[in-house]
DNA sequence: CTGAAAGCGCTTACAG
DNA sequence: CTGAAAGCGCTTACAG
């Protein structure tokens, strides 16, 4: 019925609208049609007494009100509220910052998870949520330009030249994920303890030789690309070695970098196990999302897991109760973070003075489901 | 180490910036300090000049340029984008208007895969994403607000009063998954002959009493709240019974209502076992996230599926092949609906003049995996 | 290459 | 309850 690539049907524009542009070319400088001025004209009032019938119900006669917005109507006019800002200096828009671009953050569905937690608070307070992804390249210039009311980041370390723009537009600044701070709020989860929990699972289980698959730098940064490490990654890495630790010293440690969603994850995986010499007994993934790619990596290769290797996740997203096998994982409170950060977004935005800054850190849990076993030929744990 | 709420730190804000807000209360009118005249004077240039060192750097000289940068980069100033933006005129933002609040539209996956489409093209266009729901219950005060370039709709059926209000901003409109029309520029799937196709498997296979999990009406109107029903929904339902019809006359169809998403798709599954009477040998859901829901359900009800009862989903969410059984469905382009909607608000955003009407429709396709079969104790297949 | 001026479309004290 | 006026902070022809 119809083409690979789909069908397209197309009608000529129709009188009525027809007639004006729906936007102007982008360097056209555009005159509105029906401003205040014209409805105020037509209605036989000031231009303050249509701004009312708008803003301030109390503030005019309910009669001449009715007559105005009814000449409105007809007119087709509604406020320009790009105009209206200027004055009201309110977007009812907060922004969440993001690291890298839209389509990678949603590759993973801790992204979903925590939009869902921003966006239930938005939805009680009848606030849009503006996604700013690096533009182009940078954040800075997003920064520069983003049209909110407050800006909530997500995995962003707040470093030069981020922090400097951030703070010049005087905006609400909450940060999540990024790092502890005594100049800005922040919102974190006990990103080491639940790597350690998991890690001394694994080294409690017999595992002595074990591969972490950590997060890659974000390319957000051209000048901190595959340099350095954000600070999440840094607590989780440092959580780790600490767990990995308390087997003493003979525990072998590989460490290879992917992003964060399944087709990386598995391909990260495939790449290790491909890879001369002996295959790790466990992997500690940075995200389910990697670790349900490192799964199916390991089913590829003829793996069996918990049985001939065992994986281990972090954040708890729903997929990963209902992986096969079900997924041990560190449990971290996504929704709950991004309420916390929402909930102090809108305090800083009522508030007119400054907040003393807050750190919230969220507690993280260690979920053993399946996914890890003592190592093959551990005779130690042969009975489990 | 922490207890069951996290813990908090709080610290006194420091010397510098704690002396000036971080925003006005929403009702005080606020000044902000260092503005273009601020710089200018520095500098001891026009203001036009200091504008021009952002925005026309041709039309002025290097060095002069340069100090001005340094000026404005020590007195802590960057330009109002709200100011900027009465004259500009575009906010580098699309918006998209969802029909339900953002946490109950991101339960089912189906939305990150519409939102990660549009990101894409987002993302290359260095467009900011922003998500708009229904503010405080009714979207004509959300559609009146937002502070976007376009607007591309999400499930709605633009009928008055939004489609009046959506005309009035005079912004570029894409409806997706709204209805076809010779009046604004629609994005649809074959949602009628998808439906059909999967109705028909089913009647083919054999079954003669099938349940129907349709869309409930979205809350967001209150008008038209539970009482008649989207375009996408109805066409499905059309196909759905076009479908079953090649069975004859002789079919048992029941129809129940359900929220897109899983928990919701469990639980009405649920109370359709529960419900006295015979149960249904298959059940056409409207979407995956039902579907899954659907079968969890059955899981529960001690149903085996397919071998007690058949489920069809709708949309081939990634979710859906990696279900157990692997989920039959109807597959529709998610992505592409998206980046083709998106390739069209990029085109109006453009163009100065009207562009001819579009209306695209992308096609469905069913993929039969493992969730379907023919009803238990139909002669006819039993040797399949 | 620069400066004084007008203007973007609205809101909001202020005086009636 | 209404009207004339100032102003939000910027950009952009225009004349030099």
């Amino acid at each position: 019925m119809f083409g690979e690539r789909g069908c397209i049907l197309t009608t000529e524009p129709e009188g009525q609208h027809g007639g004006e542009p729906l936007r102007a070319k982008r360097s056209r400088r555009k005159r509105r049609s029906v401003t205040v001025s014209t409805v105020a004209k037509a209605a036989g009032v000031s231009r303050a007494a249509v701004s009312f019938a708008y803003n301030a119900p109390e503030q005019i006669s309910a009669d001449t009100r009715s007559r105005i917005l009814q000449v409105a109507e007809t007119l087709g006019y509604s406020p320009d509220p790009i105009a209206r800002l200027l004055n009201t200096r309110h977007t009812d828009a907060v922004g969440l910052l993001m690291v890298e671009p839209i389509e990678a953050a949603f590759a993973d569905p801790f992204t979903t998870a925590f939009v869902r937690g921003m966006g239930r608070m938005c939805d009680q307070h009848g606030l849009a949520l503006t996604l700013l992804p690096p533009r182009l390249g940078s954040s800075v210039r997003t920064i520069q330009t983003a049209i909110v009311d407050g800006i909530i980041t997500l995995g962003l370390t707040p470093e030069s030249p981020f922090l400097s723009a951030l703070k010049r537009r005087h905006l609400p600044l909450v940060v999540v994920d990024g790092a502890p701070s005594t100049t800005w709020h922040s919102v974190l989860v006990d990103d080491e303890g639940g790597a350690y929990a998991a890690a001394a699972h694994l080294a409690a289980l017999g595992h002595r030789h074990v591969a972490i698959i950590a997060f890659d730098s974000p390319p957000e940064d051209p000048h901190r690309y595959s340099r350095d490490v954000t600070y999440v990654t840094a607590q989780r890495l440092a959580g780790y070695h600490r767990g990995l630790a308390i087997a003493g010293e003979r525990t072998e440690i590989e460490q290879i970098e992917s992003h964060s969603d399944i087709a990386s994850g598995q391909a990260a995986m495939s790449q290790l196990l491909e890879r001369a010499g002996t295959t790790p007994t466990a992997v500690l993934a940075m995200s389910d999302a990697i670790a349900l790619g490192a799964m199916r990596a390991c089913d590829q290769h003829g793996l069996r897991v918990p049985n001939d290797i065992s994986i281990i996740g972090f954040d708890n997203i729903p997929e990963a109760a209902l992986a096969t096998p079900p997924l041990t994982t560190v449990s971290q409170p996504i929704a709950e973070k991004a309420t916390r950060a929402m909930r102090l977004m809108l305090q800083l935005m009522e508030s007119p003075d400054p907040l003393p800054f807050e750190q919230i850190m969220l507690p993280t849990t260690l979920i053993i489901r399946e996914s890890t076993a003592p190592p093959k030929g551990d005779l130690r744990h042969a009975g489990k």
